[in-house]
DNA sequence: TATCGTTATATTGTCGACAATAACCCTTGA
DNA sequence: TCAAGGGTTATTGTCGACAATATAACGATA
């Protein structure tokens, strides 16, 4: 009907891709509520299939750990706890220093320049002046996103973006109560663009291992005793 | 039929996580060659199965990245290509390195006497004595799998374990060509052991980074105009 | 009353058939 | 001879029905 609808249906032809990634999206802003256990049936309705795709969308889920799934049980969605945040933590702390380095190296000028940009951009926002709240947002316009594609690794970028980035939204969406820091989080960016724009690796690395770093901590001093 | 059938068919109760299994392993082993084109009917078959659970299998697979996939067209082995074979020795570095550190602060001393027993083995073998190969075995026998769960790190063991591992495995098989310095690997081994068995997490993950990228070095010299 | 065994029900696993799409081949025209 | 068009065929996508399994409900017995 609308315009998206016939572009979405060109983008992703197959029933399975469409219920994938409505399902996905349900999921990971927390429209199912986790630990959730759904039935095939019942998805299948919802998303205006039958339960062959739906069933090949869920396996899909299965390998990025956002449903759990007993052999003739059934589906439930994946639980979020306290330790499995802080082990993403860990690993993007490896991962995304990795990228930072890569990107140092590899960024084009284009690239940087849309970095800057985008920063520039963040700096205007008003919930950031006032310290509010420093809101991701989704995409291109996510920082780390950008500094991940920079990598140029498409293995790298594959499993951050790919297998990674969805689960660390849907913590990030449903761990929202925890204060985020917005002025020193934008002032650590800041500096990484800088290390990036004189190709320096080790730094860029080091500052967004620390940056990564210090966001994990912050997690745990707020969360420690209030799962 | 056999023992082995009627233990895997308890283990594995669903046909769609049997052909998946199976499937993976001949692609890992290289029984289809890279690249091929293959049919879902000529596969179900192959495995006895329907296309239903086949194509279930095929979607984890794809997320795998053991298969590619086209709507409407279908799906072929995925192609092996020196590039990404690099890539992906960067991510094992990071993540392995990482690995290295946590488990030389976390591995149980049972689990450090397992290593160390393994490396023992390894030593007898009369390939290794001959510097001929130092061949890596599979499972809980690989050295570096072992390691991996020693991590204690669910997230890291699922990625590396879960999805790096069997395409690394793929191309251990298929490029297995060039020479793989066995008694210099080996003798890397025993060091990063050492590192662990002593606590030193520092010193565990900057000898697992040399021995990962002291690998891909060695592949770098002897593919790099012979792809 | 609690526990064990049995039956019933609902849900998942599997299959075969049909519809939709794309690749292939053949024909036709310049 | 080559390009374009249309038709054919083979393969993938989707669906509904049936079989297999686990959970739940129920009753019987100690």
């Amino acid at each position: 009907m609308s315009i998206l609808e016939i572009d979405t249906a060109k983008a992703l032809r197959t029933s399975a891709d469409r219920v994938f990634e409505a399902l996905q999206d349900a999921i990971v802003r927390g429209e199912i509520a986790p630990g959730t256990r759904i039935g095939e049936t019942e998805l299948a309705e919802r998303f205006g299939t039958s339960r062959g795709p739906l069933r090949e969308a869920l396996r899909r889920l299965e390998s990025r750990r956002l449903v759990e799934r007993t052999p003739h049980v059934g589906i439930r969605i994946a639980a979020l706890d306290y330790a499995t945040l802080i082990e993403l933590y860990y690993l993007r702390e490896a991962l995304e220093g990795m990228a930072a380095r890569l990107a140092a190296m590899q960024m084009s000028v284009d690239e940087v320049a849309g970095l800057k940009a985008l920063l520039a951009a963040h700096e205007q926002d008003e919930a950031l002046r006032s310290d509010t709240a420093y809101f991701q947002q989704e995409g291109d316009f996510d920082f780390h996103y950008r500094i991940i594609q920079g990598s140029h690794n498409g293995a790298l970028i594959q499993l951050l973006i790919g297998e990674l980035y969805h689960r660390i939204r849907m913590y990030r969406y449903q761990f929202s109560a925890y204060a985020n820091r917005p002025q020193k989080a934008f002032a650590e960016h800041q500096r990484i663009v800088e290390a990036i724009e004189t190709h320096d690796g080790d730094l860029a690395e080091m500052l967004m291992r620390r940056h990564i770093s210090s966001a994990r901590q912050n997690i745990e001093k707020h969360l420690k005793e209030t799962p």
